[in-house]
DNA sequence: GAATAAACGCAAATCATTTGCGTTTGGAGT
DNA sequence: ACTCCAAACGCAAATGATTTGCGTTTATTC
């Protein structure tokens, strides 16, 4: 339960923080702080800094992963064991969710060959999706 | 040389272009506009906004590549066959190359299954490099 | 229930990047 | 070599996501 994670992490459980892992939860992708802002409810609103506030000491406490992707724009998800990366439509801004990160062999190669301490990693893959490909070719 | 290559992607051959190009080849990893900026002579100055025009347009036409890293700035790099990614200290920012990317034979999978066209990849892994690990260690 | 550090709201600041606009310049055509 | 025009450029102002300072509120500990 939200109450117990936020309170083993050090932190202070408020409405706010709790409807915030809720919308993570339920929102089923990464999601900006700003969409995270609008989707609080007009009863129990919460302001945008606030958001922003509490996504990153959420992220610094190991609760939520913190990514940026190749819009500029810092996305938030929870910190789940299995966590996931996107395939983006340049266009249109849809994703597809990639089930294995490709990454963690070469996680542990680096480890061997460098001596750094892998600490996380972020990756995206761009494209076009079939449906926007398709609109591309009716116009010409 | 620089002069053909701006030029078979239909672009005006400036100094400045020219330059910038001669930035990142001798730069030899992924630089900032802002770094592009700051490598530029005092007798070839070149104004700040033209450095971001000038390596956005390059990019568009394939010249360049352009990724986001964790920082959350844009780094540019040329756009050779032999691309390449790293590893980044998240204290000194020391960055190792990573040879080889593991994402190709992910991307040829994914076009399968998703029918997107693939158009592009990023990804960066983070970490702690040793001499800073071992600072860290002194300092407790 | 009182005390206190952490959360919060609000407004202003920051920082990378973009844009509007008037001026300059590369290079195509003569 | 000379003219011309779209593309480049410089400068200053705008943008947009994110952060910060500060006074007020609230969750948690005793």
């Amino acid at each position: 339960m939200d109450e117990q994670i936020l309170k083993k992490a050090g932190l202070k459980a408020t409405p706010r923080r709790k409807e915030m892992l809720r919308i993570l939860l339920n929102g089923g992708c990464p999601l900006t702080a700003e969409e995270v802002y609008h989707a609080f409810s007009e009863k129990q609103s919460c302001n945008l800094s606030t958001v922003y506030r509490a996504l990153n000491t959420m992220a610094e406490r190991r609760l939520l992963q913190k990514n940026i992707h190749r819009d500029g724009r810092v996305y938030y998800q929870l910190n789940l064991e299995h966590h996931s990366h996107q395939l983006v439509c340049e266009r249109c801004h849809e994703s597809v969710p990639i089930d294995l990160c490709p990454l963690e062999q070469l996680e542990r190669d680096l480890r061997e060959n460098t001596g750094y301490r892998i600490t996380g990693h972020q990756f995206e893959i761009s494209g076009v999706c079939p449906r926007c490909a398709e609109k591309e070719r009716e116009k010409k």
